[in-house]
DNA sequence: ACCTGAACACCGTTCAAGT
DNA sequence: ACCTGAACACCGTTCAAGT
């Protein structure tokens, strides 16, 4: 086809320089190294071996291809999580500490990104819905687990709220008051699993009643 | 002094045509109507009377000014915040629902600075730490009185987390999987009421053990 | 069919010149 | 002492022209 036009004089074919998943990866590196202002479409393009017009080839705008950086996040978050609530030899406790922990070990990898997917910072650049229900799925079926099928929405959300807003507030710095970030973590985890959980709590203190 | 300066032929003193509280308001009004990306120089001189150059009289930079405009904000929830934990007539269970459901207030009337206070874009811009300490006090007061002294700091984390983080991702747009949202609410303080509150559960479920 | 330089309308910021 | 126009170096985006 292309050699078609070419025999009978119509457009010239050239071969791409580049591509939409290249440019949603470079993106993906220069918003880890320089935060989402130094995303700029000269240095995407720059990254990608293009001039920056080129860029608009594959991408409708600088919001459109932040968005897109945001759900190749989102979705590797949700891919590094999948395989925890699908395993079935450990209880629904254990499988919730583990997937919170690896959320938290993705946000201090990936700091810039995280708080990208939880606050995106214009309405344009959300990500998709079903994107983010992919992400999180697994916590949904743990929360159910845990607390039963009729509170598993309800609880899934008490459990992502604390979880989100404890990584976020420790990636933008607000426990400055000293004490033992780590422990705040691990008794907060488990007061909320506790809390959650209709099969009663499991903690010392609670315990101890 | 400007009189004498005049009088010598010194440099001519002219009236102020703007204040730095009269830009910071300025900022905040265009924050609140258009985001932070509708923060132009340009936009919140015009708003004041001025060029964009006669800012650079009162603020360092565009990033400096956004961090008085957040600082500002934050300082206005911590305001509405104080009286609750002062109030001696009501138990910490009450002022902390009373609290909560302030915040969320205020975040639900003031949804882009909300944002911007838990989550500065960058690290130029995020408001001091006295400030952050001033707004946060009152909830560090209440976590004590409802988990005793030596957990208030861990119990004071625990709540923010999950009210900040449900308050985040409701304004995100992230529960979107419907389900009652208000229950969400007020279930999910109760559980996490119940789980720092050293003085034993009160919600129904977890009373019917 | 893709890529590019040039151009446009915006930014933030600086600075000499006005008053 | 404050304010301004002009200028500079950047942006995102469009588009006619190249191949």
């Amino acid at each position: 086809m292309s050699i078609v036009n070419f025999v009978k004089g119509g457009p010239m074919p050239t071969p791409d320089r580049t591509s939409l998943a290249e440019i949603v990866d470079a993106g993906r590196s220069i918003v880890a190294e320089s935060g989402i202002a130094g995303l700029t479409m000269q240095r995407v393009a720059a990254s990608v071996g293009v001039r920056a017009p080129s860029l608009y080839k594959r991408v409708r705008s600088r919001d459109d291809l932040v968005r897109l950086v945001i759900e190749a996040e989102a979705l590797e978050l949700g891919r590094r999580l999948d395989p925890i609530a699908e395993r079935a030899d450990i209880d629904a406790r254990t499988a919730l500490s583990d997937l919170a922990t690896t959320t938290r070990g993705y946000a201090h990898s990936r700091p810039v990104a995280f708080g990208l997917i939880l606050a995106p910072p214009h309405a344009g650049e959300a990500p998709d819905r079903d994107v983010l229900a992919r992400a999180s799925a697994p916590l949904l079926r743990i929360a159910g687990e845990l607390a039963g099928k009729e509170h598993a929405l309800t609880a899934a959300r008490t459990l992502t709220a604390w979880m989100n807003g404890f990584i976020m507030m420790e990636l933008a710095g607000a426990f400055r008051l000293g004490g033992d970030l780590e422990q705040a973590w691990e008794l907060g985890l488990a007061w909320i699993a506790d809390a959650v959980d209709r099969r009663g709590a499991s903690t010392e203190r609670a315990s101890g009643w």
